[in-house]
DNA sequence: TTGCGCTTGAATGGATACATTACCGTTTGA
DNA sequence: TCAAACGGTAATGTATCCATTCAAGCGCAA
């Protein structure tokens, strides 16, 4: 896989740093700290796709010895996050184009079934709640903040459903197709959410669904016009601040 | 969680050393075969709920050390198969009756949806394999064959849909909820898988999904008196061989 | 010049040893 | 007699060290 001719994305050892203050100082172990630092390097994009994970760098980058990235990244592995091989390494996985289109199809099946579920439950509480999350979304500008509270207002919204699987699944699933839209540019859609969140309001599971089965659907053919056809609009892979990338919007 | 009081299920070593020696004759690393075993013990029924997994112990039992113990731990934790607690140790994971039920819940979406995608896309040849893996199951009679057969049979018919992710998914919760009813009592159905497999034979994707719903509609109502009213059907929870549990036909 | 094979280096996989933490029993005080 | 604090014990969390393995690079031979 990594060549010596295929230069594989350095590492922004000061970003991941950063990160890891965060998170060490939420009181974390240092596994977990490790493990959440390497996640959320990959999902907001600090760490690119086919960056090398050596066990040694991340450990000294982190401050740490090998033995709690080695745990982290076995789960990273598990989830699909990150690709190793015995005795060769670690590297941050690069979602093919199928697999955003699966994970899209897969998205529409799981939110909709959240939706129709969670409809006859929504309260009054709940929906305050929503209401806020949705317009502290809609208000914020910073890109990586306003990705932190778009999932918020969806988690917030499925977590009616009271399906912890279902949620975790959709959660994990958006949190993956974020990551790897990062890097494109696509086309923004400033009314699917508010599409979505009035029919929610007004407690159509019908219309609610239908919006997102097709924004999805819209969504996906994009993808495949970009990432088939020679992927003409990639962002430079690292070093950029974040700020500079314009927000994946289309989730 | 663990009190003096409430007396952990004591591990079986003799079934859980001939399980680790199966896997480590397969040729993987000992981190791997440690994985597999401990995690086919659980869902074989080896490792009942409850049972207490102390790293040292499961070192001793399998011939290593704690390391490999540890990567397959957090893995299986991540799975859901097991619960850990910093400094307090990990425990095999009981499901509770409302997990089971969302987990049904969540096949029945995901399976339904699964039949949808495949049925235009089954080939002559796909057919044959089926129904080869289907009559294999049907004739086997050892339960723990039987369970292994059954699964092998809807994975290749779900993997016709070419979504791994989505097969991947349907494997995992038909495993869990297989783990958990390998301890309960549940009324033989034996016409169910015949009458999916028949209709999926007829390229009928209607009366498939149809079957498949009802069938876990009326599991998910078993279940609920069983789990909700006192679990009257309880098997002793360890040291019985697996011979004597009877089918877990339902799933 | 090219291809095969050995050597060598660097990275991960695994084992042993030490640090930390939580539980439980005991003791001591009111 | 009861409650709270303290210390012992046993488990996991972490670090250091050794073994294994893969692959790149060099050399030799055809």
């Amino acid at each position: 896989m990594e060549r010596r001719g295929t230069a594989s994305p350095q590492i922004d050892v000061e970003r991941l740093t950063d990160l890891t203050h965060e998170f060490q100082a939420a009181g974390l172990s240092v596994k977990e700290s490790a493990l959440e630092t390497i996640r959320w390097a990959i999902l907001r994009g600090v760490l690119a796709p086919s960056t090398r994970l050596r066990q040694e760098d991340l450990a000294a980058i982190l401050g740490t010895s090998r033995i709690p990235i080695r745990e982290a990244l076995r789960i990273l592995e598990y989830e699909g996050l990150v690709e190793s091989e015995a005795h060769r390494g670690s590297v941050v996985r690069a979602l093919e184009a199928s697999e955003i289109e699966e994970i899209y199809e897969l998205r529409t099946v799981l939110e909709c079934h959240a939706v129709r579920v969670l409809i006859p439950l929504l309260t009054d509480v709940d929906l305050a709640d929503i209401e806020r999350a949705y317009v502290d979304m809609a208000d914020a500008t910073d890109p990586d903040r306003h990705l932190i509270l778009r999932e918020q207002f969806y988690l917030r919204l499925y977590s009616v459903a009271s399906r912890p699987r279902l949620v975790g699944q959709i959660a994990r699933l958006r949190l993956e197709v974020a990551r790897a839209l990062r890097w494109r540019l696509i086309q923004h859609s400033p009314t699917h959410h508010q599409i979505f969140y009035e029919a929610i309001r007004d407690g159509d599971a019908e219309r609610a669904t239908a919006e997102l089965a097709s924004h999805y659907r819209k969504v996906t053919a994009l993808l495949r016009r970009f990432l088939r056809d020679g992927e003409p609009q990639r962002d430079p892979p690292i070093g950029g601040r974040s700020s500079a990338i314009p927000h994946p919007e289309v989730t």
